[in-house]
DNA sequence: TAATCTAATCGTATATTTGCGATAAAGGAT
DNA sequence: ATCCTTTATCGCAAATATACGATTAGATTA
């Protein structure tokens, strides 16, 4: 891939992309929801549960920290994750959004 | 990536994942946006569109609908694609879901 | 201070994705 | 039958993603 692409489409769709890109492994998938099942912040625990190494878990965290989809904040030698509701709400409303308006404008499609 | 762990995640995680990777790239989007603009099936003009080659374009219709988020058929020398509502809805509502059952569960969210 | 514990980062190997040009396939036009 | 038009597929190169062990960084404990 000599040449990046990605740039030459629109602000919006580079973003809804990006949010898609995050949620496009199982692991963070059940990352999101192993946060939601606790009504408090998670310290560690993540990597006994998933079926993957320390430093792997770390990293899928990382993506999605980046991405904006969880906050984490730093507990003495620990660090805790939870799920950033705005940025997540946002991106489920943009989908949303979307997907009604796809739907109203094609209620006849054809194949 | 010596070996794969997609597999040991369960069903509905990799189903979400691969839904969302289908998702995952502006070109897509822009596709799907391409499709929803018009009341009939598009039979080519897409590459007359987007800023990528007629075969790359045709690599990104075939993971849309590879991940059943479009339909094509074949008309004459042509092929024309169009939206699968059907399954669309069908991963647009498991992601609401889960969505929905986040916020609910978590209200009081921490950090 | 030294030992320990947790989590992030580094380095590396391998797999996958992205993109293009070239080619093939298939129907329509001359 | 031969050309043209359209689209899928092949083959390749380069970029990214995935995963792990080893190491580092930072804070608590002995």
């Amino acid at each position: 891939m000599a040449i990046h692409k990605k740039e030459e489409f629109a602000q919006k769709e580079q973003d809804l992309a990006a949010f898609a890109k995050a949620l496009s492994h199982p692991a963070r998938i059940a990352i999101l929801k192993l946060l939601a099942q606790k009504n408090e912040c998670i310290c560690g625990e993540l990597v006994d549960v998933l079926p993957l190494a320390q430093s792997t878990v770390s990293q899928h965290l990382k993506e999605l920290k980046t991405a904006g989809l969880i906050n984490g904040t730093i507990d003495g030698p620990r660090s805790c994750y939870c799920i950033n509701w705005k940025a997540f709400e946002k991106f489920n409303s943009e989908f949303s959004f979307l997907f009604n308006k796809l739907k109203v404008q094609n209620e006849k499609a054809c194949c």
